[in-house]
DNA sequence: TTGTGTCTCTCAACGGCTTTCATCGAAACC
DNA sequence: GGTTTCGATGAAAGCCGTTGAGAGACACAA
């Protein structure tokens, strides 16, 4: 059996179940328990599932909790690969401030085994560690806006304020020649702090963000470092990343 | 079975199912006494059970600690009829803190369609309010304790101390002559600090808390203005509630 | 106090994990 | 066509975590 389709029944199993031993596995695609554990290897650093003594859990079976409604559901191939690609950036031992989006979800999934710590204002993404000893997780505290479970507001920006990150990976609602913008008004205020105390900004958005602008500027290209997006973009928006000095990786 | 698997199980168990045999559950896991007693002693470290004399007891159904996947099982009767009591204690309007535990967590349920303020450290009871209009919530923030979902530490403490409440409803670990207690170490912290800030503190507790002192004392019975508990509250625990000048409520 | 049952600690055995190496087959190159 | 190179695979060695059994300490009840 070719590596593809192992990967394929793999991943329809831990759909469907929560729970998989190795040695079910290995019958499963009639491979080899050495195999088994590198394809494991794999979807684990693809943020699909979690390798414990005996097998692997599934991360997609949990998900419900972790669906905090909309977005969450569209695209998700293409949030995944940009997700994975933005947490290759980090390096371990670094601390990783986390905006909220799903986007930044997958990023987080992704940033699971790793040796990070993380701060966040979003619940989803502290849930994504709820259960994993390497990573130290801290909340900023704040408002909870209910629909999205992220805090704001004043507690939330002045945990911030006393925090320096290395890196922050944050999703965004526009991007365009005037710079990012979003269309919620009341996490723009946590949104530029956030920007104010990362040493590299990552910004993760697949193609339909680009050429948008949404109600609220947050702040111009020139403070973005990095921008991870799809394939899907259009040669223009590459041109305006470059022209100003923002480099475009594509997951 | 694998360790995972087992675990599993015996969480299931536990929130269903106040006290557990240990023999009963070396055959529900087919395992043997010792790997049975490591895994309740996982648990415990997770605050999920408390280990007694021939078994466990679980904290799920039981009380004060509350795993986040279990939120919806355990509701029992008499923890919701508390929490009811407690939460006609609250007026309108007011700013009422909100300690971890599962009996706060039901107190939270009954504040759902008033018009109150809520400063939390737990994320379960942050999301109780998640699609709630009349509620505003604050989450302290913090190093965020895994599993319990609880938010910790000095952050934690300086946004509590930045806040008035004007009530403070909290589970607790034990009560007795001595004061309130608790098991865990590290959030014992915030509790006092909760305590600290609040004009008006209630603690929710079942009978089965009193007479227990925890590893870690909180605070005395003076700092403790109501106790809403259940009947089956004996008449000594009554008398010593009002020698010490704390009301108390039986739901 | 004594006896029974339970707990803790230690040790040995087992199984799973990682690393390394050899093999195989496919694609690339000469 | 033959050779080389590279990635994928499976097997083996050694390490580490998990498990179960037993000895002694401890708790509880009569």
């Amino acid at each position: 059996m070719k590596a593809v389709e192992r990967h394929k029944r793999l991943r329809d199993l831990f759909s469907n179940q929560e729970f998989a031993a190795l040695e079910d596995l290995c019958q499963l695609v009639d491979a080899s328990e050495a195999t088994v554990r590198r394809d494991l290897n794999l979807l684990e650093q693809n943020g699909l599932i979690r390798r414990v003594h005996g097998g692997a859990l599934s991360l997609l079976t949990g998900d419900e909790t972790l669906d905090f409604g909309q977005a969450t559901t569209s695209c998700r191939e293409e949030k995944m690969r940009i997700g994975r690609a933005a947490a290759k950036l980090v390096e371990d031992g670094q601390t990783v401030i986390l905006g909220g989006g799903s986007t930044a979800v997958e990023a987080a999934r992704n940033l699971f085994s790793r040796n990070v710590h993380v701060v966040t204002n979003s619940i989803p993404i502290a849930q994504v560690f709820w259960d994993c000893k390497h990573v130290d997780v801290t909340l900023t505290g704040g408002y909870l806006y209910p629909r999205l479970g992220v805090q704001l507001g004043p507690i939330c920006e002045h945990t911030l304020a006393a925090v320096s990150g290395d890196a922050l990976i944050m999703g965004i609602g526009g991007i365009s020649e005037k710079g990012l913008s979003d269309s919620n008004a009341l996490i723009v205020d946590s949104l530029r702090k956030m920007l104010k105390v990362s040493r590299r900004v990552i910004i993760v958005a697949d193609h339909t963000k680009f050429g948008r602008d949404r109600i609220v500027p947050v702040a111009p290209l020139s403070d973005v470092d990095i921008i991870v997006t799809d394939s899907g973009l259009d040669v223009e928006y590459r041109e305006m990343l470059k022209r100003h000095g923002v480099e475009c990786v594509v997951a």
